[in-house]
DNA sequence: CGAAACGTTGAGCTAGTTCAATCCTGGTGG
DNA sequence: CCACCAGGATTGAACTAGCTCAACGTTTCG
């Protein structure tokens, strides 16, 4: 049982992990702490000299425009680590925020970096994941574009959806967490409160899904990746 | 003189470059191939087993929706690798084209990853080019959604003569390279091609940017940057 | 219970879309 | 050199998706 087990869950399933490699992300030093729901974990302009990992709960990350709006561009569960970029980008330029009370653990960048020089493959592994992230980008600046509100709402039900599987959050009657507000959903999808709202009640009419009490229950799978044009490849689960 | 030459250059732009590292990029295997003005490159759902580096030209990605539509995704200059992801990456979810004629090389993954091997410090800065795309991506998910499109116009503008200026390609009236025709500005940015013009339209009216015979002259930096919102952190030129 | 945060709904309005015509430019063949 | 053509740029006009504003309902939790 150490802190560093879901980043090494998380890795194992992006690629294949191998014994000295996880042994060397259980040695990292960590330090832990409790972070509530809303509360900043790193913020715009900062240069951290740690990575946070998500030990348990749920992570975004955002930008603050000069007039006042959002964008979220990034969900992160479990196990993940948001802000690894900043291993080789000193400045933060967006922040970090717990979507509900969560688990986090700072890992110097010190450590990590003595890691990857101690091994390549851990390497190709991290660096890996900093390319699935920025897959994920790619789709959703689809979904804030030319995907539309309606599609892009349904991509990226989709995609919580199916990372939460990988990631063994989904419960037998199908539903996973969600802990988004109808505010957050709309900053990042680029939409209005209301649109986001309408958007989610026409999708629970058809009976395709929900959101109920901060979890995503999927109703009609095949109807929502219609809706959403989903295709799964760009999260590379497959194909290390 | 090197066809690998660029690719030092932009490095040397976003790092330190050791000596030994340069090297190592100067030996690295490469095949040049001339490709016209809005010729494929690479094609969603290859798995290609080399990289593309930009000689000379311009290329752009973009996803293809199911319904026809298009998101750009990005644009890369000169020295730049549009597709170094593929190296963990295997599957591309999007494709490759050329804005106008360009020279491309290709040099095998396998040689890249030799280099990796090599050096850790090389290893880093080629990581931290692909954390700098993934920064860009954030930005324009940014500019499709919350910043709305008179603002993302500017933005997008803004970067394109930021990066445009740090190759060099900046002539002495101040007017760089931007073969996008205006459909391809409105699908990088989700608009309609009839409002992508009008918003360039009133750029120009109000003295601030224009695009003409496929170069962008800045008329009024402060102002483009005002309307904009734009920070140029975000490209990490100096916080190696 | 009461307060605060979040979700839902209606109504009017506007930014941005679509459709369709016209203009401009560079390139080609005669 | 000029007529012609194709791709791109520009414009007008009608339409509508999505926004804003504002009210009201619901859940959660101290």
């Amino acid at each position: 049982m150490s802190l560093l087990d879901p980043l090494v869950a998380k890795l194992a399933s992006i690629g294949s992990l191998s014994a000295t490699d996880r042994d060397l992300l259980l040695a990292l030093p960590i330090v832990s702490r409790l972070v509530a729901a809303n509360q900043p974990v790193v913020h715009q302009g900062d240069k951290p000299k740690t990575s946070v990992l998500i030990v348990s709960g749920m992570l975004a990350r955002y930008q603050e425009l000069t007039d006042g709006g959002r964008q979220l561009v990034s969900f992160h569960l479990t196990g993940e680590m948001p802000d690894l970029h900043t291993l080789y980008i000193r400045t933060m330029d967006h922040s970090l925020v717990a979507l509900k009370d969560s688990v986090i653990g700072h890992v110097p960048h010190d450590a990590i970096h003595a890691a990857v020089r101690a091994s390549g493959s851990l390497t190709a592994l991290l660096w890996r994941s900093t390319l699935i992230d920025a897959a994920i980008f790619r789709q959703w600046m689809t979904n804030n574009g030319r995907r539309g509100p309606v599609a892009g709402t349904a991509h990226l039900l989709c995609e919580i959806m199916l990372r939460s599987r990988t990631a063994g959050n989904v419960d037998k009657d199908g539903a996973c967490e969600m802990p988004f507000n109808q505010q957050q959903l709309a900053d990042a999808l680029g939409i209005s409160l209301v649109h986001a709202n309408r958007t989610l009640k026409a999708l629970k009419e058809r009976g395709t899904a929900v959101i109920e009490r901060g979890r995503l229950r999927v109703m009609d799978w095949d109807a929502l990746r219609a809706a959403a044009g989903f295709d799964p490849t760009y999260l590379h689960l497959q194909d290390a």
